[in-house]
DNA sequence: CTGAAAGCGCTTACAG
DNA sequence: CTGAAAGCGCTTACAG
């Protein structure tokens, strides 16, 4: 039992050399600093014996690196973002990196703290699903010369590395879908806060599909943002309204799995039957949508390549940085969904 | 637009005072040190003008504390621990702590290596849901001299501090409730690896109800642990099984949902009807449970008190930590849970 | 009321 | 081949 942390200079000193050589040899430098085979086998299993760890504060404030990453999303509990964190965390772990993770719902001024946080805490870059409709956030983050990179939202106003689907290609496409099934009265839901630009942009290639189809025109009258805070009302106030007024749409493009689930719920209490009465595809495919009846139709994202790509990415910046370099080029990848069929969809004629 | 970060000499440089004077300032310490009010409002306006954020390593080197905790788990990506991580980091937020995130995947190795990484990242506690089966990483922890509370999962032969639910007496109660319906042949599926202990208890508690009914009896037959890499499969086989030898069980109680899930798709594939051919209790209440068809009835753990419980403590522990000294005492919670009535049971006559 | 100094535990030139 | 020394940026007695 011991009661007090060992350090290089414990080692050194039983050892009977200086805390330097002890230091290069447990970096694996004792080779090329040409230290001795002898002594570097005595270091290294002294340190073995003492189960040697070293003070990664001290460490750090030498070479100024955490190796450890932030994550910044709004919400962990989100299967979306849950099952992206484990990705990013088995690829942090596999380059010897940690992972702190931070939640905003979606709020601004949270944001602004758990980013402040976590630069006190030396991290060596984020990954940021930014919540902010301005880019002051990220301004700041460049300001502080810290490598970051978006993932699943992005500023067209702010360039700088991100990491997304490509969300105007994927609405358009399951939309298309919806067209061809013979559905006319389409609706599109997204979920605030609106400015979010994966919402924006899976509206708009909803859109951009309604349109190019000479024989259905766009009308707002079908789309919708729900509250984040209270769905279930909104979605059931809106399904009324439609109702009495008869102008029930027979599809709806969900542009958040939330929401679907919610949709779910409203239809089973005002016994709208899914997917006669309304069919529906989703996006944010997730393990649910195998099991609920009927199966839901999903725009699937490359959750892992995302992931890898964000990670990987963002440690190579971490790597090349530069302070006082100006950042030119951008990392700026577009992944492509999927979509992946099931049985919330029927024909309509 | 600036290159360097600003640290405490900076500001006392260009103040004319010293560093000394200028951390106690920031630290709050400028009243009981008697600093004049003009001093450290200067200080104060200047550290804010230059946007001046500690750094944290030179920090924690000079007082040992990281402000920072782990919790390992064995995937975050599993709802159940993914919903206690977001409220473990609320609660690590209000007391202005960091949360690192590690996931094990059940091995025990893989174990071993994370809370090693995390320790040397100087952590100053850790919240463990442990896949050991023996107490070798709880040991080594304890020789770290480093606080830490189990959740989920104990170890009856390593006395510690732990959160967990009673998960017997609420086995033993669901398989009660499935009793008391007039269920005769109720089988129990727990999953690998199988020492865990919420498994092991789960099932305990189960044969307890079982054997507490004198009119039926326990046979190992009906308790089967499922290999948490081959789900269906094994789930499949066991139900033909059963199905062949005219055996099949009209209830069922699982111990984890992730086979809950997996058995309503085996009984889709077979035929097999829930709740008429086949009831379903459940542990680990998930949202999806109330989209399936039939909804599940479920044991649900108190999520929310059982993050509050394990990181107030920790927070406490840590706060009160004394090396050297032997721990006597240890905070053991044990929680109820709540068997939530839905739709996969039915009376069986 | 305020400052000078030591030290936390490392790493990295530099000297020999 | 190895050691002495400086320094990363803080905090904390201690001195005045």
């Amino acid at each position: 039992m011991k009661y007090k942390k060992v350090s290089l200079s414990d080692i050194a000193e039983m050892l009977g050399v200086s805390k330097a050589l002890v230091s290069i040899v447990l970096n694996g430098k004792g080779d090329e600093n040409g230290i001795s085979k002898a002594t570097q086998e005595k270091v290294l299993k002294l340190a073995e014996e003492l189960n040697y760890k070293p003070n990664q504060f001290a460490r750090g404030l030498k070479i100024g690196k955490s190796n450890t990453i932030g994550l910044v999303v709004s919400d962990i509990s989100n299967q979306f973002y849950s099952k992206i964190a484990r990705y990013i965390e088995d690829y942090c772990i596999s380059e010897d990196y940690n992972l702190i993770i931070c939640n905003t719902d979606e709020n601004e001024e949270k944001e602004k703290k758990v980013i402040e946080t976590i630069l006190e805490k030396q991290i060596d870059g984020i990954i940021l699903s930014s919540a902010s409709e301005n880019s002051n956030n990220l301004f700041k983050l460049q300001n502080e010369n810290i490598p970051f990179i978006l993932i699943d939202r992005k500023f067209s106003s702010f360039p700088c590395h991100y990491v997304v689907i490509d969300n105007f290609k994927a609405a358009q496409e399951a939309t298309q879908y919806l067209i061809e099934q013979g559905h006319k009265k389409i609706a599109c839901f997204t979920v605030s806060p609106s400015h979010i630009s994966s919402q924006v942009d899976r509206f708009l290639g909803y859109k951009e599909a309604i349109n190019n189809n000479s024989f259905i025109n766009y009308n707002d009258f079908y789309y919708k943002t729900i509250d984040r805070y209270k769905m279930y009302n909104s979605i059931l106030n809106i399904f009324r309204d439609w109702s009495n007024n008869k102008v029930m749409p027979s599809a709806i493009l969900s542009a958040n799995y939330q929401i679907t689930l919610t949709i779910l719920e409203v239809c089973r209490e005002i016994n709208i039957k899914i997917p006669n009465d309304l069919s529906i595809v989703s996006f944010d495919d997730i393990d649910v949508f195998r099991f609920t009846t009927p199966t839901i139709t999903a725009v699937v994202q490359p959750l892992e390549s995302y992931a890898k790509y964000a990670t990987e990415n963002l440690i190579k910046l971490i790597k090349s940085f530069k302070i006082n370099e100006e950042q030119k080029e951008f990392i700026q990848i577009k992944l492509d969904a999927n979509l992946v069929l099931r049985d919330s969809v029927v024909k309509y004629n």
